[in-house]
DNA sequence: ATAGGGCTTCCAGTCACTGGAGGGTCAAGG
DNA sequence: CCTTGACCCTCCAGTGACTGGAAGCCCTAT
C-alpha cells in the first residue's frame, strides 16, 4: 500500500503518516521507487494512533501505549496508569475552560452590544485590582 | 518602572513582556542605559493583557480588544462580537473534552489494573473498526 | 510527448511563550 | 577600587503536533 491508500483507510493525512515515521513511531518499508510500502500491521498501528490521538493522548503517551499494546508481559496496571493521568489532565483543562467561561458569559450578558461605547467586558479587563481570575 | 517591578506588579513573566513588546502589543521607552522604562499607561495595559490572556482570549483577539479599548467611537457590540466568538470556541472545546472524557472513563472502568495483560483501553484503540470516535 | 496525479524531501510557519548563552549596568560592601 | 549579586539586554533555539509549500521524481493514460 502507498501512502495514499493508508491515508483514506486511517483517516490520517499523509503529511502525519511521514510525520509519525519521522519520530519513529512506524517503520514502513520502501518500494524500488522510493515510495514508502505499508503492511497491514502498519495501517493497524496507524489506526491504533489515530483513535489514542482522538482520545487526546500526547504522542509520548501514544508511544508508552504502543509499546505496552506489543509486549506480551505488560500489566494492565501500567496502561490504567497513563489513562488515568490523563484523565486528570483532561478533567483539568475542562475545569479551567469552565471557569473562563462562566466569567466569560457573565461580562457578555452585561454587555449590552449596543452602538453605544460602554462595555462592561472592557471594564473588566481594565479594572485596576490585581485579580487576574 | 523597569521590566522586574511591572513584572511583580503585572503578575506577567519578564520574557513575556519583552515579547509583548515583539508582536508590538506594547511599546515602553528606553532608559539611556538600553533598559526598558514602563509608564503607568504600559502597566495598565500589561494588566489589561494579562486578564484578557487569563480568560483564553489570543494574542490577536487582545490586540482586537485593546484598539476597542483606546477607541472612543468604539461600539459595544464590536466587543461582544468577539466575546461570543471566543465563547463559542470555550464550548466546542469543552464539547470535545467532555467527549473524550466520557470515552476514557468508561474504559478506564472497564480496565481491571491489575498485573494481568489483558486491557480493554488497549482493545479499543486497537479494534480493527474505522470509528475514529 | 505530455498531462495528471501521486510520491519524495526539505524548509518554514503555526501559537504563545520559555530557556539559555553571552554580555552590559548598577548599588552595596570590603 | 574591586567584586559580588541582582538586575537588565539581545539573540537563538526549542516546545507539540502538525501543516503548507516548493522543487522535483514516478507512473499511467492519452
Amino acid at each position: 500500500m502507498n501512502i495514499g491508500d493508508v491515508a483514506r483507510q486511517s483517516g490520517l493525512p499523509p503529511k502525519t503518516i511521514r510525520y509519525y515515521e519521522d519520530i519513529g513511531l512506524i517503520r514502513p518499508q520502501r518500494s524500488e521507487n522510493g515510495y514508502r510500502s505499508f503492511r497491514e500491521s502498519d495501517l493497524h498501528k496507524l489506526a491504533f494512533l489515530g483513535r489514542a490521538r482522538a482520545l487526546g493522548f500526547t504522542i509520548e503517551d501514544c508511544r508508552t501505549l504502543m509499546a505496552l499494546y506489543e509486549d506480551d508481559h505488560r500489566e494492565s496496571a501500567q496502561v490504567k496508569a497513563v489513562a488515568e493521568e490523563h484523565l486528570r489532565q483532561i478533567d483539568e483543562k475542562i475545569a479551567q475552560l469552565q471557569s473562563m467561561r462562566a466569567t466569560l458569559d457573565t461580562l457578555i450578558h452585561a454587555c449590552a452590544g449596543d452602538h453605544r461605547p460602554d462595555c462592561p467586558i472592557l471594564q473588566d479587563l481594565a479594572r485596576s485590582d490585581a485579580n487576574q481570575a
